[in-house]
RNA sequence: UGGCCGAUGGUGUAAUGGUAACACAGGACAUUUUGGUUGUCUUAUUCAGGGUUCGAGUCCUUGUCGGCCAACCA
């Protein structure tokens, strides 16, 4: 017998199909990329995408992957963050080769800076940064020459030099490449290269008063080295230009500058400034607050590697604008937990129900499968009294059409245990329904049921002296629009009002044997994760997200 | 009145001059001791006009629409 190994061959993304050109030219026999975070902010899953494909294309083809920190502003800059930085990737699941910080290449840079001057094609100015730009032109006007733009070679590196001895206060002079002032470019018209920041470095400390700028630090850090395919997002295209300038006069190792698309998920903030200031003002509680779209805040709320990883790849990549659904993300962690996930009943809002023929003071244990997509799971115990607890959302005094739940008269499935018929229920002076009065039917316990009953409705539930009160945090979207950045208002008037609400669940004992991270389906509930700081004291879990529900669905849309 | 980059179902990505495909979302049915899962079916004159070609989503051209670019941020 002969199992075909049909693996349906994928198209190649644009970036794998220039790797591939390149490899098969002969231009490399291995690849260089790199993952550049600026040590300023937690990762989010807009940086996951940036991961995956970046290592994932040494995945596929031969070479690696460096990470380089992007550390050439230190007033910004925090070890906190390299930290945070690294722990993410590697959940995430990958690994670099190197660990990189442009901060690493100062003096080079400095060097090549020198270099620069020599060949005439940078000078010091002494323009003020209004003066800077005032001289600069707009898209549709040339800039001017900035009056320092002729000092002599000699003059220059001797101002070079006092900038970086610290004679000067910040913001007082600047580097600038001597390029073309009428350039279409904007980012050509002399950009400055090396400006004046008497702070603390995270890791040079106060070695350096002058730091480069961006484009003066990162296409020199991928040609130190030596990189092949440098991947950025759409917005750095016009920085090609400059990249490829510099490389070009220094005469050092050429690397690429290749551009995609941003992936932008609806309901979902990922600006850095923005993400900081939800967590500076208070609007969350830190980077890690399971509904930031960070990765230590989706690991939080119960986020999988392997969903985030497997949603970075559903989505590809391009050069188009693009607004993803969130739902898709939900979707591939609902099939990843779907398989690994143990199931337990935790009933959320609770209603008691009495069994009246099922006698007082009686224990009975009831088993249940783990995980029916996975037998080997096995199986657990679940105490099954007289007086249990089932959601109150699954008893309708007068039945909806098609409910097939439990209501007078009705027969339900208790899963895992019996098929039980309601009798009767009691209402308190408010009419709120208190209490649901049942009868068991005999020999209808699951596994063993001879009753040839055929009940329509399966309902998760908790007996009453057995259950275990446990804090749920129910997390929703956390804003209330689709794109804030396409609302008048402030983003922060979007937030989602409903995004955390608090209960206490009740839970079936098994669910107790937890540890923090832990995951767990809450039968008919959803997904939800025991929080990192979840004790056996205090145990918290907070939800990943819901099942797929056809039935709230369909009473929606009446 | 500038330059650069884009445009394929509701969404995202394919089709590399030769039958518009896959996934998600939505809808229908079946299965189910989770209204979960699973299975089947279903949803597009490829932004518009013109051109090249036996043949165009793909190449050329014009237009329209969208994004990015004037931080001593990255």
């Amino acid at each position: 017998m002969f199992t075909e190994e049909k693996k349906e061959e994928k198209s190649l993304n644009f970036l794998e199909e220039i790797v591939e050109a390149d490899l098969q030219s002969g231009k490399y026999t291995q690849i260089i990329t790199r993952f550049p975070p600026e040590p300023n902010g937690y990762l989010h899953i807009g940086h996951a995408s940036s991961i995956c494909l970046n290592f994932g294309l040494t995945k596929k083809f031969p070479g690696y992957t460096n990470l380089r920190f992007d550390d050439t502003n230190p007033v910004t800059e925090d070890t906190e963050y390299v930290e945070s930085i690294k722990n993410d990737i590697r959940w995430l699941g990958f690994e670099w080769e190197h660990e990189l910080y442009a901060s690493d290449y100062f003096d080079i840079l400095y060097n090549f800076a020198l270099t620069l001057i020599t060949k005439g094609l940078a000078y010091v100015d002494d323009s003020t940064s209004d003066e800077i730009a005032a001289l600069k032109g707009t898209p549709t006007e040339p800039g001017k020459n900035s009056p320092f733009r002729d000092r002599t070679v000699e003059e220059n590196l001797v101002l070079f030099e006092r900038m970086k001895n610290g004679e000067f206060p910040d913001g007082s002079l600047t580097l600038r490449a001597k390029i073309d002032m009428a350039h279409m470019n904007m980012l050509m018209r002399d950009p400055i290269l090396y400006r004046i920041k008497h702070a603390h470095h995270h890791r040079t400390g106060n070695n350096w008063c002058i730091y480069p700028m961006y484009d003066f630090a990162h296409g020199q850090s991928d040609s130190i080295e030596t990189v092949t395919h440098s991947i950025c997002t759409l917005e750095f295209a016009p920085h090609r230009e400059l990249y490829d300038w510099i490389i070009e006069k220094l005469e050092i190792y050429p690397s690429r500058q290749y551009e995609f698309a941003r992936r932008n998920l609806n309901y979902t903030v990922t600006s850095k400034r923005k993400l900081l200031q939800l967590v500076q003002e208070g609007y969350v509680n830190g980077w890690d607050d399971p509904r930031m779209p960070t990765l230590s805040g989706m690991r939080r709320r119960g986020y999988t590697p392997e969903s985030i990883r497997d949603f970075c790849d559903r989505i590809g990549v391009a050069r188009r604008e693009n607004m993803i659904d969130v739902g898709l993300l939900e979707f591939c962690v609902r099939e990843d937990l779907n398989k690994k996930a143990l199931r337990r009943m935790v009933v959320l809002d609770p209603l008691k129900v009495v069994i009246t023929n099922f006698p007082e003071g009686v224990t009975e244990m009831c088993h249940s499968e783990n995980n029916p997509e996975d037998i080997a799971a096995g199986v657990r115990e679940i105490p099954f009294s007289r007086e249990i607890l089932i959601e109150k959302e699954d008893f309708m005094e007068i039945p909806a059409k098609k409910y097939f739940r439990l209501a007078p008269g009705k027969m339900v499935r208790l899963k895992g245990a019996y098929i039980i018929q309601c009798d009767d229920f009691v209402k308190n002076e408010s009419g709120e329904i208190t209490e649901v009065r049942c009868s068991f039917i005999e020999n209808s316990k699951s596994g063993q049921d001879t009753t040839g009953i055929n009940v329509k409705g399966t309902l998760h539930w908790v007996s009453a002296a057995h259950a275990a009160p446990v804090e749920i945090r129910l997390y929703d979207r956390l804003f209330s629009v689709e794109d804030v950045s396409s609302e008048e208002l402030d983003f922060k008037e979007y937030l989602n009002p409903d995004s955390l609400h608090v209960i206490t669940g009740y839970a079936e004992p098994a669910l107790l044997d937890s540890n923090p991270g832990d995951s767990f389906q809450f039968l008919r509930k959803g997904y939800f994760a025991a929080d990192a700081e979840s004790t056996a004291e205090k145990p918290v879990f907070n939800r990943t997200v819901t099942l797929r529900d056809n039935w709230a669905k369909a009473s929606e849309s009446k």
